[in-house]
DNA sequence: TCAATTAGTCAAAAAAAGTTGACTACCTGA
DNA sequence: TCAGGTAGTCAACTTTTTTTGACTAATTGA
């Protein structure tokens, strides 16, 4: 999994809109920017959606570095989902991503 | 064709992301904000392309008003496609995603 | 012990996206 | 009139992405 398009002398943009991009990333994101989620609620508030889509997304975001994965060790064991530092760097551009959309 | 994400409840940056997205959208963006260019110019850059990737990439770009299609009544009849009013107002955010791709 | 909640995995099917190769149509110069 | 360049279309195929439904595993409260 490349972090930069510049390394594998592709389109830069490329890369980037492919990580942001699918079903449910852009969703997950702009929920994740607001405040940290956990898997189940996530799933409820993603209408259609399923486990499996969300596993999928979470998994590959967590690869690119864009959010990150913490287990909370608390009486039903949560694992809450949060923006990475990169992630967070994203925020501007996909608010403008937002705006113009 | 919707040009805006809030017009269907979606997540606005959703519509734009799936707009600039697939395999040779990026690519014909960035080389539309150098200059105007032609249908088998744009199949001789993009290597590993085919025209019906092209084709179908260009009309969909065309319908969400990204680039605007001229035909040039010169000899060999050429057509030229280059960004539209609004794909020039996408330039900024696209050169961001360049730069953090 | 049983049901519910947490957070998943797995395999298969369905749908969407991308590729291939043949074909079309127009115009031009030899 | 025939070859070559322009810009495509079409149907079939392959690949990738997304969905569906069943199953797992740990923990908790009744």
């Amino acid at each position: 999994m490349e972090k930069n398009g510049r390394e594998q002398g592709q389109c830069p943009a490329e890369t980037l809109l492919k990580q942001l991009s699918g079903k449910w990333k852009p969703q997950i994101f702009r929920i994740a920017i607001a405040e940290p989620v956990r898997f189940n609620s996530l799933l409820r508030q993603l209408e259609g959606s399923n486990k499996q889509a969300l596993a999928n997304a979470l998994k590959e975001m967590e690869e690119q570095d864009l959010v990150q994965k913490t287990v909370i060790k608390i009486k039903p064991l949560h694992i809450e989902y949060k923006l990475s530092d990169r992630g967070k760097l994203l925020i501007p551009i996909f608010q403008q991503l937002e705006l113009l959309g």
